[in-house]
DNA sequence: GTTTAATTTAAACAAGTGTTTAATTTTGCA
DNA sequence: TGCAAAATTAAACACTTGTTTAAATTAAAC
């Protein structure tokens, strides 16, 4: 697996995130990427191999740094409460800088048509949900956190309320009052990411 | 505007709601179409003119019985809070019934490639919004329902509700234990329903 | 400076795309 | 039965698709 990208490649993923966000996986052609990039047609072949292992190398690339983030997470001398508060602000952060690459990840391969490079992204999720594991079972040892929480139920939770935040952009723009950009992002890296920090401290905590 | 579908018309759109919903609308050939529901490729752009016709009718078609559908519930003789309710009742079984043409309406057709038949989407969106309008300013008028009440912002609340519960449907089949498609739906159309028209309640209706 | 490898190019490939044409069959009506 | 309209067909249209080829250019190594 070789994971080394150069300038090239990374300027035609950049474009081709932007394309497949904009336009769909489908929507999009090489043709449309490469004069884009301002490259060649071939040079995609050539660097990538197929425009379907250039949709696998474009989620290999977004989702790469996650993993060493939460190693480094990981062995960090944190309290187990503060050491969730920050791994949901860290995927929060993520989630909100690569918009593109998960909205294909969740509504162009969640269709039953493509199933190839999920192999792939399914391996990312084992890693991250193995991280996710070490951090509960340390709270759990120190007897912070409850032993009967199902680990894999809370990445869909962290996940799914900002999705679902992000989706009905619209709707909250306007019953929030966040007319521009910058009020948007602003409320998601403090109220929500509150929220969502406090909903798996609930669920994780012990109630009296 | 001509309506009138003939029994090979109808078939038609029964097979590309399931391929579009399938495939997605770029993903989906005419060719597809016509092998899957037996027919020549020709009769395709015979019957709708193109493909972008065809979805605009397979639109219409799939969005047609829901205006007549409000239309008989608000010359129906029910307390406010009840019409809402069963407004409600009839919206999600709607979705529902529909998950294919509504899926692609969200996110094919939210990208911004493609803005043609918005238009006639955005007139079906009128003419709902209109029949919601009469119930609620006669809810208002006997006193029941909140004068400061943005009317706009009920739709949406009431299908994103629906939408979110329905996009993120491995996640709640798993932390729900609805193993079945009968009990998922099951749960759809008496516990999610009903959430939906108690939060819908208590935003039109005083509280102390 | 020559040679070997990596990069970049234009062109072509075969297959698939939406759509149209023109001929044929089927249908409905006088 | 005859005839005009509608329905259906196979074929072709021009264009786009992802990918490959083979030549040309650039870079690196000796």
């Amino acid at each position: 697996m070789e994971n080394d990208l150069n300038e090239k490649q990374i300027q035609i993923l950049q474009v081709a995130e932007t394309l497949f966000a904009e336009k769909g996986f489908d929507g999009t052609s090489i043709r449309d990427i490469s004069k884009e990039a301002k490259i060649n047609v071939a040079m995609v072949s050539y660097y990538f191999g197929s425009k379907e292992k250039l949709l696998e190398s474009l989620v290999l690339y977004k989702t790469s740094g996650l993993k060493e983030l939460l190693i480094d997470l990981i062995e960090e001398e944190l309290e187990p409460v503060q050491k969730i508060y920050k791994l949901i602000d860290l995927y929060v952060n993520r989630l909100n800088c690569n918009k593109g690459i998960y909205r294909i990840l969740h509504f162009e391969l969640a269709s039953k048509k493509r199933v190839l490079e999920l192999e792939s992204f399914s391996d990312i999720k084992k890693a991250n949900l193995k991280s996710l594991e070490i951090i509960i079972k340390e709270g759990q040892a120190k007897g912070v956190f409850r032993k009967d929480v199902t680990i894999e139920l809370l990445t869909p939770t962290i996940l799914g309320t900002y999705f679902h935040f992000q989706m009905n952009k619209p709707f909250f723009e306007v019953i929030l009052g966040l007319n521009t950009e910058e009020e948007y992002n602003n409320y998601i890296h403090t109220t929500l990411t509150m929220h969502i920090q406090q909903t798996i401290k609930a669920l994780l905590t012990y109630e009296s």
